[in-house]
DNA sequence: ACCTGAACACCGTTCAAGT
DNA sequence: ACCTGAACACCGTTCAAGT
């Protein structure tokens, strides 16, 4: 056939991105075939692998838009009031982010990079860090001032705890070893492992008894 | 053709499973398709089906003999003797499973089941209860005698947070987030958790201060 | 230069046909 | 009664052929 014009290159890429989110919020991954989203733009498919390297790295370009919205979610929850008010606040708006984006979130994690792809591109890795930078800031004032190193390794041991809970949850697979909500869990997570936190902050070598 | 009778069915249904794990722990779920299986035990396609309902059916009795491989591992590490050293020689059993069986264990949770399979046979349920009955009873001493409840909420809680670090780790999103290693993330998770615990079981409401 | 769509090498699953 | 393997309806990805 040849060029149709009908919209220049980046107005597809925009076309198919929607597409793929669309795609992802109502089915979840397996409903992201590079043949569906084609056909919703009205492409042929061989199209899409102008645009992309592959199914990959439009799944990719999802779950980065995923991030700035999760980012967008977090930020304004931070106050700086007192940790334990604003991680509160922090945790529900995660949760009504995993209700409400499921499929989105869970895309996050259950995308499985074929194994010969290259390393996330850096503009991802960003988009990562900024998200965990909202958590980081939360704890902060748990920490002494010279301390950030301990904050941010504690940030992420609390945000990859945190995903446990939420990924056994939206796969559902909590039923089977918990009668307790996804929402109970997080919270007693985060409570024993802040209270944890700041007891070994008083007394550092107190963790055998 | 007909019956070949070399084997019976039930020898059939163990060669397949034999064959189903030895792919799995050499390439992971991608490796393990219905023909590779057929293909490794010398019968066609068509057999498999006459075993199992599905594939999915087949990976639930593979994960089904990991939860039993992944008990016998974690039971000796429970002595009675103090919470704090079984918990970390049951943390240490866990992550070397994690490094020998990766891909057994990664099978657990990845697996994703078809929409419209069944729940998840009975049997298979009490091979998550036991495992997860392992971690409950080594934090059982951190809890009142009538509280039994707490600490089966709390052994759940810690196991799904556990998992959170763990999957990222296997599935290689760890350096993502984090230049800390499993067994660093996950000591802190558990020694702050528990020191959570300790200190909230002495003063129930210390949750904000 | 860009888009097409047939083709390739895979999947899981079914089932008529064979012994 | 059991096993076969071609067939069906899908995948992701490629690339010669068209405009």
């Amino acid at each position: 056939m040849g060029r149709r014009s009908d919209h220049s290159r980046d107005e597809i890429r925009r076309m198919a991105l929607a597409a793929a989110q669309r795609r992802l919020e109502s089915g979840g991954l397996p409903a992201l075939t590079a043949r569906s989203v084609a056909d919703d733009i009205g492409y042929a498919v061989g199209t899409l692998y102008n645009l992309f390297d592959n199914l990959d790295m439009l799944v990719v370009h999802v779950n980065g838009a995923t991030l700035d919205m999760l980012h967008d979610e977090l930020a304004p929850t931070v106050t700086g009031k007192s940790p334990d008010s604003d991680l509160a606040a922090m945790l529900a708006a995660y949760l009504r982010f995993l209700t409400e984006k499921g499929h989105l979130w869970g895309a996050l994690f259950e995308h499985r990079r074929p194994g010969d792809s290259a390393p996330l591109p850096d503009w991802y890795l960003a988009k990562v860090a900024r998200v965990l930078g909202v958590l980081e800031s939360a704890l902060r004032p748990l920490f002494p001032d010279d301390d950030a190193a301990g904050c941010a390794q504690a940030a992420r041991v609390l945000w990859a705890s945190l995903h446990g809970i939420c990924s056994l949850g939206e796969t559902g697979k909590l039923p089977i070893i918990s009668a307790q909500s996804v929402a109970d869990m997080a919270n007693s997570l985060v409570e024993n492992y802040v209270a944890g936190l700041r007891v070994r902050q008083a007394n550092p070598r107190a963790a055998g008894e």
